[in-house]
DNA sequence: CCTATATAGTTGAACTCTAAGCTGTTGAGA
DNA sequence: TCTCAACAGCTTAGAGTTCAACTATATAGG
């Protein structure tokens, strides 16, 4: 694959230069800031949200993994902990024996009541303060593109798809 | 502090979950790709880059440290392994003898010059691929409006700051 | 000159993440 | 019914990151 590179020009470079610093400043302090104020990654922090968006406060392993955008091994983890803290509730599931619920606690529920607060003044600051109406919607639309974009692709070029033409 | 949180909208809060997901799909695909196809994670594929870019393909630490976005001692971890592997080396610093030079080899320049396509193709393909000039531009734009708004900014409030008033 | 403080960089422990492999369950087809 | 691939979730091992503490050197003030 790839014989010829379909290099970056100049104006590229830059683009993604600065797409990539402004991206790792601005998520580095968010993580922090959750980091510091309420003891938790952002993963965690997220895993509660998704749990207290859904009926129930209840989700089977695999959505929440899904809906939280973590894979299935990090979530086993990251479950753990949180069910060691006392904020989520692993419970059997009686329709596929193989599977599992995690459930919100009402402690999960005050420590993402107590968390939100600071980070959503957090994302606020950091990211929207700067931005102009006009910016946000581009960024918006900017996301939703790349979301379906990468939805759509495969995540690593398919084997079948190594062509001797450069196409 | 805090006394009011300025809550997103809804369409405050589309925006940032959108950012939030496509940010990750993003990262994590080119993660991914560099340490399947490279062995190698994002944050040192950068370091060999910045060091490839410096005169005499050599910098301080503490200068690799800011210009490839690392913490102090992340990078003091990376470079032991980069040096383990042959790809960079240390050398003392002659005028500050706390300091420390790293210096890219010509093995960690080969490394580098052939990990660069597989990178780029990538980059190109998940993100430049799925965006159109005008979108590319105002994404170049916001990033720099953000880079200058997280840089001016303290990445904590500042205690002195808590006033009585909302200002 | 002497002390105090700041700076450069490293280290170790605790934690998180990933990849690979494992267990047990389900469901489709022979 | 039996078999076997797919699936849900967990576990293990190894690697990366962070935080705090530490060493050593530099610099400023008295």
């Amino acid at each position: 694959m790839t014989a010829d590179t379909r290099w970056l020009d100049e104006d590229e470079q830059r683009t993604w230069r600065a797409f990539l610093t402004a991206q790792r400043l601005l998520f580095d302090r968010l993580e922090r800031q959750l980091q510091r104020d309420a003891g938790l990654p952002h993963a965690y922090y997220e895993i509660l949200v998704r749990l207290s968006e859904a009926p129930d406060r209840t989700l089977r392993m695999s959505q929440l993994a899904d809906s939280s955008l973590s894979s299935r091994s990090r979530l086993s983890h990251a479950v753990a902990r949180l069910e060691a803290a006392g904020w989520v509730r692993r419970r059997a599931c009686a329709e596929d024996r193989r599977g599992a619920f995690a459930e919100l606690t009402p402690d999960g529920m005050a420590k993402l009541e107590e968390s939100a607060p600071g980070h959503v003044e957090a994302v606020r600051a950091d990211l929207f303060d700067a931005l102009d109406r006009d910016q946000q919607r581009v960024l918006r639309d900017i996301s939703d593109t790349l979301i379906a974009h990468l939805s759509d692709t495969a995540a690593w070029p398919v084997e079948s798809d190594t062509r001797a033409d450069a196409g």
